[in-house]
DNA sequence: AGACAAATGATACAACATATCATTCTAATG
DNA sequence: CATTAGAATGATATGTTGTATCATTTGTCT
């Protein structure tokens, strides 16, 4: 996720597609969201637009915008976390899988990885035979990735 | 989950058995949660409580003794939901594996199971690759229970 | 330009959670 | 049985996350 501006006219030309505008202030934050290239809480995402443009923005616009960004699905939320990243896959054209997010606890950097579809179909059959349904088959997981490990190890 | 008094004196026992103490208000709110049978936030704790028991509580207690509960493993955080959850095996006597939760966003019902340990190889072996470990194997899926559903058919 | 809808701002407040210091209770000891 | 040290709880304030509501601005279409 090095070029930010190709990623953001790419989310652009998807917005428009979609019949949707990516407005200035939408481009903003998503710009900050896609630099962190970490998982933010809205309240931090405030205060990246603030330093980044000298000006304040409302935390209901913020909350607003990420709405909006997630409904089109260039944000996810991780609810584990309380706290949005963005879609690995905004430069992709491909319609995107069902997202399993790794969270590393210690430095928030989120991995958007999709497990096989013979795993989730396990636990499908489990989830049936506990008699429900997944409503969302996001799963989000509490990890340490690899840098913060070792780090913690010396 | 019927019998409350047993589960608490259960409860009790196992407390002392690991050298703790199961104070009186420790057993009112794992009370509270046992009867609810359902996912509950620490102010619906509190308000269940108070109806209860026809005094108040101080949140910070809550939040204390719902520390203590989960350190001991008979109450559960879930932290898709920001909700509590007596555990399922208050009654067993084994000690119980990893649990996954399946939470009924329309309910708050939560099923507490146990995911084939193949499947959770798999989930594992995918989250190694990625560059992570598994920081807590606690999965929480957001689901609808099969009740919920049929009501939302009709 | 005028009008309508979409987006944003401002203000207040609700829900969830913790920090800190004071008080009360409990268990162990002399 | 009184003392005392530590554990548990209370009281108060505040931090964090998120929403409700109404006003204002911006963009689009004719």
């Amino acid at each position: 996720m090095k070029n930010i501006s190709k990623a953001i006219s790419h989310a652009d030309e998807y917005c428009k597609s979609r019949g949707e505008r990516l407005t200035t202030k939408r481009k903003l934050i998503l710009s900050e969201l896609i630099k962190s290239d970490k998982a933010l809480s809205a309240y931090e995402l405030i205060d990246a637009y603030q330093e980044q443009n000298k000006s304040n923005i409302p935390a209901m616009s913020v909350y607003r915008i990420l709405d909006f960004l997630e409904d089109v699905q260039l944000v996810h939320k991780l609810n584990l976390a309380n706290k949005y990243v963005a879609c690995a896959h905004i430069c992709c054209n491909h319609e995107h899988e069902i997202p399993q997010f790794l969270i590393c606890r210690e430095c928030n950097h989120v991995k958007e990885i999709s497990i096989g579809s013979t795993t989730i179909d396990e636990i499908n059959q489990s989830v049936a035979e506990a008699g429900y349904i997944l409503a969302s088959p996001q799963l989000e997981m509490n990890c340490i990735c690899n840098k913060c490990l070792s780090k913690k190890a010396a």
